[in-house]
DNA sequence: TTAAAGAATGAACACGTTTTCACTATCCGT
DNA sequence: ACGGATAGTGAAAACGTGTTCATTCTTTAA
């Protein structure tokens, strides 16, 4: 006949839980938030009732009155591609562990700016945005976050001395050093006596390749090599396979291919094998970006140079929390490096 | 000297709109909700303003009193597996077209269901959750989603009649008949006098993998074959490469391998090519299960079941969709059929 | 034993919305 | 011109929590 209070709406409330072990709602708020003053005694026996009646404070309740939704933004182009979905995989492991949810966007393909998508993500309060969105400037950005700080992904100039301490970075930024991987690569290839380079390029407006390349044409200019041919491509198997094939076809071919990501050297290494029937490594090597975990299966068992990615989010990550906990810091920093991993598309 | 209101917490709220407009902050409201009544000019003059101001109505607090989080929980083992990163990115698609933000956390990995995980995820209010999870109970299910209405995948068994008008289900759910696509296959390959048929499996527990198992072996019966011969795998791409050489070294191998997902069917190829020795087709055929995107590239260029996996999504969000939309509704549920991708791993 | 310090406690407020309700202005058909 | 319906409006209540503040209880130091 007496309904039961917790069926009112489905959940329980803080104030059921108060009731039922004869303690102010107030205790049971605190019961839950670990550095809060209350007898271990009463804590342990709110928890418990609690727990049978199955209540978890609302984190919506929490965030409007708290400011933190415990919400993560993250946007990306492409959801499946391999690379995105492995940075996804290792980001939510990590924000969960951390109490964090990962809140997941996803935007037009050519990692522009979607003001639209902001606006709409912003309606869910993230404490943090993760954007892989590339040519924004921060007043832009920052119109669209209003807690939340932007972190850069920075990839130091090749002539760059990569430590400056004079003057700190102007925003949060995580600084991948891409040197040490192309360098190991372009001197392996060299061992081998390659004298045409090319380099198939990722999307090319966006900076994660227009840094590769001009990287890569620093280091094989120090090493007396001339400049990189270069086929234009956008991170895609699809398009890698065709710019290959026309490279050879169409174009003068070369010895050796670098392609922007792992993912595009296994579109180079299958049109070269399957479409012009060429032995990898034997008469083109093929050096990739990324090391997915695609990249060692024996179909391409791709040279690469890793950029390791289990390391990139923990560094996201520590930027990100940093930041929550003390908002007003000056800017922070992180860096990470690449190293060539060897397999056998060169040799 | 006056500190614009604006700045009070980093965002302008509906009080500070319906002040520069002159109007009632409830007629802010109204201005954002469409099904409401309001004089068209008003509405226009309050989305200006909110516009001028970068104004959004805060999802937390309209959750709290609509009891709509706009929010789907998505529960994934291993969002890197492609099958996996692939429905994500289709259901983020299309949850955002319906104005839903996708919430993802992962579990296990071996599909086991995990309490914590669920209580935690409560604590966000999702309007909805999207589990692959597997062997659990409804009972068990439905303590930790108060509002939100399971949704079942079911595969029906090999000697059901597919239409049984007379009861309809018990619960949700998303209908996936593999009859069809298994026997397109099974047909294929005996039309090239296949005798011996292996299976590498999925993940032992998991309702995908028996479905499978099963209907394969019900097919084979009715078409006069032995059983399959049972080669065990988790549905990675490393195992199923194990199982693959067991299976040739230590058992009495086959002439065709049926893999219980693309991945695995990529790691089933690799091993009879560059660890066996063997030609894909000509010595062994092989045959995988979802058509994800990899299985056209030219190493693989699979032959495999469709699973199609934008229509599986858009069934998905459509029975999500009608249930909130009518919450007491009796049970809803979809039908998706498969079918056979012939490429070049049969012949 | 006493004063001071600290821990434990609950009432009231704050967070930013939507919803309900009562009220007024406007419209329609006779 | 009149009654009744309908669109438009704002005050107040509700949603479920964290935080502030004043008060009471307990411990510590002399």
């Amino acid at each position: 006949m007496s309904q039961d209070a917790v069926m009112a709406r489905g959940r329980a409330t803080a104030e059921m839980v108060a009731q039922r072990a004869k303690v102010s709602r107030v205790a049971v708020s605190r019961a839950f938030n670990p550095h809060t003053s209350l007898k271990s005694e009463k804590r342990a026996l709110i928890l418990r009732i609690a727990q049978e009646l199955n209540y978890t404070p609302d984190r919506a309740a929490r965030a409007l009155v708290s400011g933190r939704s415990h919400l993560v933004g993250v946007i990306v182009p492409d959801v499946c591609s391999h690379w995105e979905s492995q940075e996804i995989d290792a980001l939510t492991t990590s924000l969960q562990a951390e109490g964090f949810a990962t809140l997941l966007f996803k935007t037009r393909t050519d990692y522009s700016m979607d003001e639209k998508l902001l606006a709409y993500m912003r309606g869910f309060n993230p404490d943090s945005v993760i954007a892989f969105v590339e040519n924004v400037k921060p007043t832009t950005l920052a119109k669209f976050l209003d807690r939340a700080v932007p972190i850069y992904v920075h990839y130091p100039h090749p002539n760059a001395s990569d430590d400056d301490p004079n003057n700190g970075p102007l925003h949060d930024r995580l600084n991948v050093l891409q040197r040490r991987g192309i360098e190991q690569a372009v001197a392996l290839l060299q061992g081998y006596g390659v004298q045409r380079i090319a380099y198939v390029s990722g999307v090319a407006r966006s900076r994660a390749n227009s840094s590769r390349e001009r990287m890569l044409r620093a280091v094989m200019a120090e090493r007396g090599l001339p400049p990189p041919i270069i086929a234009e491509s956008d991170f895609s198997y699809d398009r890698a396979y065709e710019a290959t094939v026309d490279l050879f076809r169409v174009g003068e071919g070369a010895d050796a291919i670098f392609a922007a990501n792992d993912v595009g050297a296994f579109g180079v290494i299958d049109a070269l094998r399957h479409e012009l029937g060429m032995r990898v490594p034997e008469d083109v090597k093929v050096v990739g970006f990324d090391d997915i975990v695609q990249s060692h299966w024996k179909s391409y068992n791709l040279t690469t140079v890793r950029f390791d990615l289990e390391e990139r989010v923990r560094a996201l990550v520590r930027l990100i929390l940093r930041r929550l906990n003390n908002p007003g810091a000056p800017a922070l920093q992180e860096t990470l490096n690449t190293r060539l991993i060897v397999r056998g598309t060169v040799g």
